[in-house]
DNA sequence: GCCAACGTTGGC
DNA sequence: GCCAACGTTGGC
């Protein structure tokens, strides 16, 4: 299911076709969008992400020109709070390498880094976070990942109907 | 706060 | 390589 999606965007990223798109989620309370449109020039390193399919996404099939909703998880009610672009691909995530970082890993080495990050800039805050209750009982987003139970990963491949849907209901 | 779902770890 | 135990995520 994700392979299959995955493997048609890259197909797309070959055929030099539409950019991607994705769902990147963040605790409210530890990275909102608001955090992100006060960072200098609205962008940041998407960086802590610590699980390895949601790094080989962001390694692999994340690219500059992306789109990007901002997802609050652990708020109330969590959804989609808004769209970033991807301005930088991947690159080690510097926070694997601070062990005063919270994401530190000693494991990881400046000649082998186990973690990636990508740059994000700040495109469109919502005016209302599309609720994901909302999103739930939207028809033809039944199969969005966001949308489904159990559903952890934080690197999330969207399609374009599923994009072009969230975006009539932001408006 | 509860708990389902999922990922990781480590003994064997 | 299996799988039980444990940890984390994240909706509710």
């Amino acid at each position: 299911m994700l392979f299959g999606l995955v493997k048609d965007q890259e197909n797309c990223f070959l055929r030099g076709m539409a950019k991607n798109y994705w769902l990147f989620k963040s605790e409210e309370s530890c990275f909102s969008i608001n955090d992100l449109a006060r960072e200098k020039g609205q962008k940041s390193g998407w960086d802590g992400v610590r699980n390895y399919q949601a790094r080989n996404l962001l390694r692999d099939n994340v690219k500059v020109g992306d789109l990007v909703f901002f997802h609050h998880s652990g708020a109330k009610p969590p959804g989609i709070a808004g769209v970033c672009k991807v301005t930088k691909g991947a690159h080690p995530d510097p926070t694997q390498f601070d062990p005063e970082s919270q994401y530190y890993d000693p494991k990881a080495t400046k000649a082998e880094p186990r973690w990636f990050q990508v740059e994000v800039t700040l495109e469109t805050k919502f005016k209302e976070v599309v609720g994901l209750p909302l999103l739930k009982k939207t028809p033809g987003l039944e199969e969005m990942m966001v949308c489904q139970r159990g559903a952890r990963l934080s690197i999330q491949p969207v399609t374009p109907a599923e994009w072009k849907i969230v975006m009539r209901l932001a408006k």
